[in-house]
DNA sequence: CAAGACTCCTGACGGC
DNA sequence: TGCCGTCAGGAGTCTT
């Protein structure tokens, strides 16, 4: 699914292909890729060719997971891939057997004035486009970049002591960090050698420097692998699949052992997602339950 | 303020 | 073989 190093590299593959380029017609095959949060709804489809139309791209941008084309006018069309999202461009005459496989799945076309077409496709329906003159008019609340000067670690360290949460909630909400999902999450978290469950104010010190580095880490090795891919979903905008996969040290991995201590990875689920992590490289933080339950207290004489 | 439930959507997969 | 139920997951919204 694509979070920031695959929506990164499907950015900076556009661009070159985008840049200069006019817009000369739209056709949306699935009204619903308009449905914006927060927009009343989304644009009508009218409005949205309008604002469109004859516009050229001077550049092709990301926002956290959001790309964006920055259009003359003063307009940008921006979009989230969601789970399944993909763009392509392709040269209108002749589509790619990837392009031809996936013809059911392409819910709007912008032709542009070379005779190239940009494709967005997306299985599932989750993902979404829109166009307008500020980017905070279609953009929520969104944290730092993670690999951006703002995203330090002294910042890090007072953010999570000044909120009371779990983890891994934490650092797949947005608008505290913009980028991370399911993937960088659990690889972030495992690298840092922080449980899942921790609450963000009882992360020590030097286990915040450990997350930052880590964070920054996973996320630079996965833009220089172009991401990463491991079910038929994402692909670069050229048809390859990323390789930051063969990487994962936790991620799709239950059962499998651990890379630096050789026990199984464990998946549970936390916050409703489906979270992957060493037991013993991730210490699961004691709970007022574990503390204070009869059983446990046998349970530790028994082992003392 | 935090966290859980529910929603959207469809391909893949397990079970029988 | 084929049908059917279940699951996955980003993010918004609603409830506890």
């Amino acid at each position: 699914m694509p979070e920031l190093p695959e929506v990164e590299t499907v950015v900076r593959q556009l661009r070159p292909r985008l840049v200069g380029r006019t817009v000369i017609a739209i056709t949306l095959r699935w009204a619903g890729v308009l449905a914006w949060p927060g927009l009343g709804g989304g644009l009508p489809p009218r409005t949205f060719r309008q604002r469109l139309l004859g516009r050229r791209i001077l550049a092709v941008d990301r926002r956290a997971k959001y790309f964006v084309l920055r259009c003359d006018g003063a307009i940008s069309l921006v979009g989230h891939l969601r789970m399944t999202g993909r763009l392509v461009v392709t040269p209108a005459r002749q589509p790619s057997d990837v392009q031809r496989a996936s013809q059911r799945w392409v819910r709007a076309e912008f032709q542009l004035d070379d005779g190239t077409c940009l494709l967005y496709i997306d299985t599932r329906k989750f993902g979404r486009l829109t166009a307008v003159r500020a980017l905070d008019e279609a953009l929520p609340e969104l944290g730092p970049e993670p690999l951006g000067p703002q995203f330090t670690a002294q910042w890090l360290q007072a953010q999570l002591r000044s909120h009371r949460r779990q983890m891994k909630p934490l650092l797949l909400d947005q608008a505290f960090l913009a980028g991370l999902g399911n993937i960088y999450v659990d690889e972030s978290l495992h690298r840092a050698g922080i449980h899942p469950r921790r609450v963000s104010n009882e992360v020590t010190r030097p286990q915040a420097v450990r997350l930052h580095r880590a964070i920054r880490t996973v996320l630079t090795r996965a833009v220089s692998r172009e991401g990463s891919s491991f079910d038929a979903f994402y692909r670069t905008p050229e048809g390859r699949p990323g390789g930051y996969q063969d990487e994962f040290a936790v991620y799709g991995r239950s059962g499998e052992l651990c890379r630096r201590c050789a026990t199984p990875i464990q998946k549970t689920l936390v916050g409703q997602r489906g979270t992957h992590h060493c037991p013993r490289c991730q210490r699961a933080p004691q709970t007022t339950r574990q503390v204070h339950t009869r059983s446990s207290r046998a349970n530790l004489q028994a082992a003392s």
